[in-house]
DNA sequence: GCCAACGTTGGC
DNA sequence: GCCAACGTTGGC
């Protein structure tokens, strides 16, 4: 079982809406990453848990957790030109582009914000925290897991 | 293969 | 809105 850490701006798709879901589920889809691709679909599993991370937004922080609901299928958006996150170069017989699906597991009753992430010294490597990340999903080390859990419950 | 230009991310 | 950091593109 691995932790993730996958990104949303809350003004495209927030844990609300995720939760407004009739089935309370989503494909992750729009990720133009290749190192983001790779952990969807080279290294998630059914079952894995995900932090659901608001970026671009105030506070910027942790809002709760999702379940990975899906194997990776390819990323339908990735080939319709209507679509913001279309991608010629995306060939639907060797898609570039992947999406899994997320489930709603728990919204936290206040967001574990950055700025809470950063004062602790026991989170400073994580990769969140580092200066300039830009990754939208990423894996999350069990410890660091286990602490921002700790975190969220604490309201800290 | 190098690298400058450009576009995007995302905190602040 | 600003801008640092980073990834991608494309000329050479």
């Amino acid at each position: 079982m691995n932790y993730w850490l996958m990104k949303s701006e809350p003004t495209e798709f927030s844990i609300d809406d995720l939760a407004a879901r009739p089935d309370r589920r989503e494909p992750w889809d729009g990720v133009r990453n290749y190192q983001a691709r790779n952990f969807m679909r080279d290294a998630m599993r059914v079952g894995d848990l995900a932090f659901f991370y608001h970026s671009n937004c105030e506070p910027p922080g942790i809002v709760g957790i999702v379940r990975i609901a899906s194997e990776a299928r390819p990323d339908p958006t990735a080939f319709d030109p209507r679509d913001k996150h279309y991608d010629p170069k995306s060939d639907p017989d060797d898609p570039r582009w992947w999406l899994v699906e997320v489930e709603f597991v728990e919204k936290f009753g206040r967001p574990v914000t950055l700025a809470a992430l950063k004062s602790r010294p026991e989170l400073a490597d994580m990769q969140l925290v580092k200066r300039g990340n830009r990754l939208s999903v990423m894996p999350v080390e069990p410890r660091h897991w286990d602490i921002i859990r700790k975190m969220a419950y604490e309201g800290a």
